[in-house]
DNA sequence: TCCAATGTTTCGCC
DNA sequence: GGGCGAAACATTGG
């Protein structure tokens, strides 16, 4: 569920509790529900992995971590849920992730110049934060949500096998044309994971990502944990074989 | 049945 | 103090 097309999806799906007032809140989470009692929801917005509820001079911010889940207007069963939004249209459900209030409003705590999937998304900018670090792997930079916001292991893998490049190698070894392909890639195949994702097509899609075979050269994939973030990459030493 | 995994933070050690 | 590894969270699917 967690990777940024996902969450679009989510803030997607609950529009019909965009400016509806919580009438109750439940759940096991460690924050005051009390304070959400009452307040209108100004909107729902996502940064990256961040599900975010807008409440003008307040927001609530989800994360799902690696587990979590939701649920529309139904409760899942034998689960606890972790924050229960109740409306008069309807409940939102959040179950084993991460919650917190951010205590101002949320335009300020947020940039969404690096959210590959935002309008504000600004490749120009991205370049010049990949520019500051040549020493950095390009699997670590491209899951590093501070650069590449929204993009996940699944989206790291599938864009490099794209373009041809190796996991390990240095963005200060690439080329400014490589660097600028791995920028609109990374925001073009979370546009297509999204396209997929609703349509329940995703796992097909994947060229690299869990295969046995590689799909252009027909020879089995490297498995391996790679760069600081040590994430499993899967990636073929044939054909991904640019700058390594 | 077991284990890995679409993620991130925190803690403790060297 | 930096850097690193492990733990914590706790579900799902292969």
């Amino acid at each position: 569920m967690p990777e940024g097309p996902s969450i679009v999806i989510l803030r997607e799906s609950v529009q019909a509790f965009n400016g509806k007032k919580v009438l109750a809140v439940s759940g096991n989470t460690k924050i005051d529900k009390k304070v959400l009692v009452n307040k209108k929801v100004i909107g729902f917005k996502s940064w990256g992995k961040h599900f975010l509820i807008d409440f003008g001079t307040f927001y609530v911010r989800i994360h799902f971590m690696l587990f979590g889940s939701y649920s529309i207007n139904e409760k899942k069963e034998n689960r606890k849920i972790r924050l229960g939004l109740k409306f008069k249209n309807g409940e939102l459900n959040f179950y084993t992730c991460s919650v917190l209030i951010g205590e101002q409003n949320v335009n300020k705590d947020y940039n969404w110049q690096t959210d590959v999937m935002s309008e504000e998304w600004d490749p120009a900018y991205v370049y010049k934060q990949i520019k500051l670090q040549p020493e950095r792997m390009v699997c670590d930079v491209l899951m590093d949500q501070t650069i590449f916001t929204g993009v996940g292991n699944i989206i790291k893998n599938e864009v490099l096998y794209r373009i041809k490049v190796h996991p390990e190698s240095r963005v200060g070894s690439m080329s400014p044309t490589k660097i600028k392909t791995l920028i609109r890639q990374a925001s073009k195949y979370s546009f297509e994971f999204y396209e997929w994702k609703k349509v329940f097509v995703l796992s097909k899609q994947w060229k690299i990502y869990k295969q046995k075979l590689c799909t252009r050269c027909d020879i089995k994939p490297e498995i391996k944990n790679t760069g600081l973030g040590k994430r499993k990459s899967y990636y073929c030493e044939n054909c991904q074989d640019l700058y390594k």
